[in-house]
DNA sequence: TTGATTCCTATATGTTTGGTATGAATTATT
DNA sequence: AATAATTCATACCAAACATATAGGAATCAA
């Protein structure tokens, strides 16, 4: 299942908001206002994006967020996958033995893993930088 | 968004199934016990596949249905446009004017879009037929 | 110690999906 | 004409998922 949320939309624009920011960063609270994002529900996505090494944060007093990786690095897949957004299209492949009696689920299953490997090479070299070009 | 559903997948089986029925057809309930499918559930994708002429039916005594294309001519994208399932990224690409005082929101959408295109590309590009092939 | 911040986790709300139910409409067969 | 077999149309329901909201713990500079 690939599928384009919300919050993989949120976390792009906040990716942007933060370079705007450059070395020196910023606190979640301003990109929340600035981007008209829910701060709780940014909170989440930033820590998840923390988690995955694409930013850095410093708590307390004169903390915040800064990026830690250019976004010429950062690929669209790795910030889906980081917010633990399904990035699959193949259910059950484990199912797809030769005993299986459902043939024909057999075969697509296959066949929806090869769409899948299709997609997610997009997904892997599409790269965040691209987006501040793209209205160019 | 682009999602592939329990929905879609029944509709890809279902049809390759229908296909080993050739020109002759069958019922519903034959598909549905073959393919493990929920009868009711099946009824209403075969409805659909048959309003967007992938398949054609026949009501009544010794009624069902049968291909009306071949499955080289059919699209993965076509089947999941049928279903009405969802296939775009770009959520509000209308907000994206001149105006908007989010201007990464402007920049992500139309990047969303091009992101978009390419995986619609490969949904197009992509025929049932290659699933029987998939296996060999 | 205080205030500002990130981090953690639980809960509420809304939407979508997968499936069920009921019955109407159509058609071949008897 | 009656019946049985089918597709067609629509409404409903429960579970899963998405989108928040809430409360407070942990951390840190001043």
């Amino acid at each position: 299942m690939v599928k384009v949320t919300q919050k993989t939309r949120y976390a792009i624009r906040a990716l942007l908001r933060l370079k705007t920011f450059g070395e020196g960063g910023t606190v979640l609270k301003e990109i929340s206002k600035e981007e008209d994002i829910p701060v709780k529900f940014l909170e989440q996505i930033f820590a998840s994006l923390a988690k995955a090494d694409i930013l850095e944060s410093k708590r307390g007093a004169q903390g915040g967020y800064r990026l830690k990786k250019s976004l010429k690095e950062v690929s669209l897949y790795e910030v889906m996958k980081s917010l633990r957004e399904d990035v699959k299209f193949a259910h059950c492949l484990d199912i797809a033995k030769p005993e299986c009696p459902l043939k024909s689920k057999c075969k697509a299953e296959k066949f929806w893993r090869n769409i899948q490997e299709k997609i997610m090479k997009i997904l892997m070299e599409t790269k965040l930088e691209e987006i501040d070009e793209s209205l160019s």
